[in-house]
RNA sequence: GUCUCCGUAGCUCAAUUGUAAGAGCGGUCCCCUGUGAAGGGAUUGGUUGCGGGUUCAAGCCCCGUCGGAGACCCCA
């Protein structure tokens, strides 16, 4: 006879659970972001994880990719067209315009973060449900905000123990520069367009600016001697630039002017940057960033807004902290004193000490589901508790306990309504077996 | 969407197509019936991802499918 069996479950392609053995990680880089950026000045903003497609069409762009072949869509009962955000920046800029941010003083610094989803072939660093956390400054054109948004980021970063850090950059300018940039472009590459790959072709005629982007060896060999985007800002977009750069000077941070980056979201103007680690094995996965969006607000609806913004994508941070070993400590409060229980009575009588001790803030670990009173304290000693509380059948009705040091073995009989005061004393005297403050790497 | 490699116990991995798929680690219990660490013993573990096919015989070969790792595209 075969047992009918259900199929066992697995996540959906490229989602993934985030066991606890990592979730250390993930504090660690949201506790920092949020005290960075309140630092700073942002105020942290949650909005829906659904929002109308239409949205990012107009927000990111309707012939980007990820638009196009990555969103995920649904029509709902009513027959709306809704899609899972794949970014955060349309949402909060949304949430900007809607509920009339733009009267407040400017700029408004949002902090937001939270599951964002793109439809795409799980790879190294990808996945189709991703987290990020989103820092948006809108209603300031100056130069400084771009800066600071960098040096937010590059600050968590570096926060959270990563090392070995680049901050590409560059300014992809803003309309008054794009048409004749793209001009050029076309001239330029008007000759050589049966040398480029099946992709640029289709580029030359749709985008010709994300030839730049291509990193197929006969078009990335073009590209060397293609006019540079830079060369072809306006006054006021390469003054913005020049400003930027000054500012990085200043702040000594590390940065390459990287004049092939272009993102691959529409809405930028002007800057642009990208944060990857310097990796030797030569992986080039970008563990963060962003850029200016003067005309998102205004493309939106909202009366035109200028604005810049940044992003990190969680995975990609906390693979880097593992990868690079960065020492996080534990979650799991250091609990140095253990309940154990003998018999029904003693049970109960457990239960309700372990509610005192909470109380008191002393973390207590037990086994309660544990009968023998040699297999609790074989967990305690696992633990690497200090003291174990033993509550027998005896103990119960006598309303005391044995009070025994592990390390020695010593013990001592303890009127119940004393021992809460008792274990603090004890634990002031004794030297944990466990440092405290442990900043280990095992897993959980 | 295209391509390459991979899928055996909770974990790390064995198994020339040929007994009834094994080991280490882990878990549980016992040696010790109210007292941890060392040691010893036992035990728990699996429709070999799933579904077909070839074969007397498939974990192994073939097809499909679902996952995973990675490359392209793109991106955090």
């Amino acid at each position: 006879m075969r047992k009918p069996k259900t199929k066992a479950f697995q996540a959906p392609k490229g989602m993934n659970d985030v066991l606890p053995g990592v979730q250390k990680y993930w504090e660690k880089f949201l506790k920092t972001s949020k005290e960075m950026a309140a630092y700073y000045g942002f105020e942290t903003i949650g909005t829906p994880i659904l929002e109308s497609a239409e949205l990012f069409k107009k927000g990111i762009g309707g012939a980007t990719d990820i638009v196009e072949h990555e969103m995920y869509t649904l029509k709902t009962k009513g027959g709306d067209f809704l899609a899972l955000r794949p970014e955060l920046t349309a949402g909060a800029v949304r949430a900007y315009i809607e509920n009339g941010f733009g009267s407040q003083p400017q700029p408004v610094k949002f902090f937001h973060w939270g599951p964002v989803f793109r439809h795409e072939a799980p790879q190294a660093g990808r996945y189709r449900q991703f987290h990020q956390v989103d820092f948006d400054v809108i209603g300031e054109s100056d130069a400084v905000v771009d800066v600071q948004v960098i040096q937010l980021i590059y600050a968590i970063l570096c926060e959270i123990g990563l090392k070995n850090l680049t901050i590409r950059i560059n300014s992809i300018g803003d309309k008054s520069c794009w048409n004749r940039y793209r001009d050029e472009i076309k001239m330029y590459y008007r000759s050589k367009v049966n040398r480029l790959c099946r992709n640029c072709k289709k580029r030359f005629k749709e985008n010709p600016l994300r030839l730049l982007d291509c990193k197929e060896v006969e078009c990335a060999a073009l590209k060397e001697s293609a006019p540079n985007s830079i060369d072809y800002l306006d006054k006021a977009c390469h003054d913005h630039f020049k400003l930027i750069l000054e500012f990085l000077d200043e702040l000594g941070m590390p940065y390459i002017l990287d004049s092939y980056l272009v993102r691959g979201l529409d809405y930028y103007t002007r800057t642009v940057f990208e944060i990857v680690p310097e990796d030797a094995t030569g992986s080039q996965i970008a563990i963060a960033s962003g850029g200016r969006y003067d005309y998102l607000v205004g493309n939106l609806g909202g009366k035109p807004t200028p604005a810049m913004g940044g992003s990190i994508g969680i995975e990609r941070v906390v693979n880097e902290m593992r990868r690079q070993e960065v020492k996080v400590a534990s979650l799991k409060p250091k609990a140095r004193v253990f309940l154990a229980q003998l018999g029904d009575l003693a049970k109960k009588k457990s239960l309700k000490l372990f509610g005192e001790f909470r109380k008191n803030n002393i973390p207590v670990c037990e086994s309660f589901g544990r009968d023998s009173i040699k297999a609790q304290l074989r967990v305690a000693d696992r633990l690497g508790a200090d003291l174990a509380l033993i509550i027998g059948q005896k103990e119960a009705l006598d309303s005391t306990l044995i009070l025994r040091e592990m390390q020695s073995g010593v013990q001592e009989t303890i009127p119940s309504e004393k021992i809460i005061d008792e274990v603090k004393k004890r634990l002031k005297k004794i030297t944990p077996r466990v440092p405290l403050l442990t900043e280990n790497n095992q897993s959980d």
